[in-house]
DNA sequence: CAAAATACATAGTAATGCAATGTATTTTGG
DNA sequence: CCAAAATACATTGCATTACTATGTATTTTG
């Protein structure tokens, strides 16, 4: 069970999926970056690593898709919250129906 | 529409994707190299290109999924025919169950 | 008879997940 | 009380994979 291959594979996977998953996450609210990865790890079986979490955040900002701001806290370290812009959210769309064609089609292969 | 950013996104999601796909394929018939780009391209809305094809073949029989033979033909070209290995059987099953898996979390995520 | 289609293949490039590592603060359990 | 775990950010370098470009060779089509 879960051997070698599969462990890759599922790695090959998230490239691409992540992205949108936190896009869609981000789609009703807004979220930091720590609590992105609860959420991810919440919501889906997907495992995601800080080291690949805080480098895609950075890509989606730096392509416009979503925006930051610092919020200082009570107490602790200040966190980032990001939000989708309206490219990103146009984005999304275009994403999801790229999905949707792509799982119907699975669908069909799997049955 | 389809803007640099969907684009390269859809390339991401082939990464992982496009095993699966040719697995599932190759799960009740074989076909050989050409025959499967036109089956991806008939069943699915991706795209694939020969120089994504050929190398991908070959590391699914280097990982022991697939075994190839090659097919004369009365004229032309001889023919690369790929058939699943029962580890290719049984590690298309794990794959399965982790992409519905993952499927059935997007759909929560997307509506 | 030239172009397109069929049929295989490889080299080099671009993109991305992840382990490892680093910094700093706060909470929790013994 | 104090060490470990959790919270919260971030970067570097490596491994993997899709794709463009290129190459070879045969057959079909307009």
């Amino acid at each position: 069970m879960n051997s070698e291959f599969v462990q890759k594979w599922q790695s090959q996977v998230k490239k691409g999926t992540l992205a949108f998953i936190l896009l869609n996450i981000l789609k009703d609210n807004e979220f930091y970056g720590y609590e992105l990865m609860e959420q991810v790890r919440k919501f889906t079986t997907i495992e995601i690593a800080e080291g690949t979490l805080y480098p895609l955040m950075n890509r989606l900002k730096k392509e416009g898709l979503v925006t930051s701001k610092w919020v200082e806290q009570e107490s602790g370290i200040p966190r980032k919250y990001y939000q989708l812009t309206e490219t990103g959210v146009a984005t999304l769309i275009e994403m999801r129906v790229y999905w949707q064609n792509l799982e119907t089609s699975i669908q069909k292969l799997i049955k």
